[in-house]
DNA sequence: TTTTTATATCGTAATTTTACGATTAACATT
DNA sequence: AATGTTAATCGTAAAATTACGATATAAAAA
């Protein structure tokens, strides 16, 4: 047991969650604030920003990369975080299918 | 370790990752999409139509009613689950707030 | 009242997540 | 070349999550 039964549930379900994930921790979604809050994508400062250790910070930079939020970019010794806007309008749709649901639905009973 | 750190952060960013992280599982998407299926809230039957254990759906169940996206009606020996409308706005609201950035950043470099 | 039915709770195993010190890797500076 | 800076990776501890069998609870049906 302790693993997800991917395989019960639709591949859509299973990415919906997947995205919900990737916004299922305050750091994350610090991380993200920051990012958008400074257009230009000056990055390292996240760890200064956030009172988190580097390796921590490190570590949900690669979750939000992983799911395709954000990307990162190399400039000499530091490495610059920004928003993968294409990916986070995919994300917005795909989580808006489960979100929206309630405007369809009529009412409920209880 | 293994902890996290909510001090650190925000009431907002934690309510935000707060809201996420109930949606962070392919169950409780499968759960809420059929609960928002069927209008009438029939109940019970949730756990024959996802895979899973009776338990486990129950456990689901509580996860998703603790942080109010839905509510239980007691009808007999049945229990009768359905949205929780007013909240799950405000969750649709709070979730809006990080999702929606990116309309408003210019844009960014990388 | 006994039995059945529906759901919650308990206990627990397996797994995943979170966090961070130590180290490594890559580049810049001296 | 030697040193410093920045970020990734490794290893690992603590905690949280997921799943389910066994059991408890509460109402309905017999």
């Amino acid at each position: 047991m302790g693993v997800t039964k991917t395989e019960k549930f639709t591949e859509h379900q299973n990415q919906v969650a997947r995205m919900a994930k990737a916004l299922a921790h305050p750091a994350r979604i610090a991380i993200l604030e920051y990012i958008f809050s400074i257009d230009s994508c000056v990055c390292g400062d996240i760890v200064n920003e956030i009172g988190l250790a580097q390796p921590t910070i490190s570590q949900h930079l690669k979750e939000l990369k992983t799911v395709g939020l954000i990307k990162g970019n190399v400039e000499g010794t530091s490495v610059c975080y920004c928003i993968h806007h294409d990916n986070w309008l995919l994300m917005k749709n795909m989580l808006s299918t489960i979100l929206d649901l309630d405007t369809k639905s009529i009412d409920s009973c209880c």
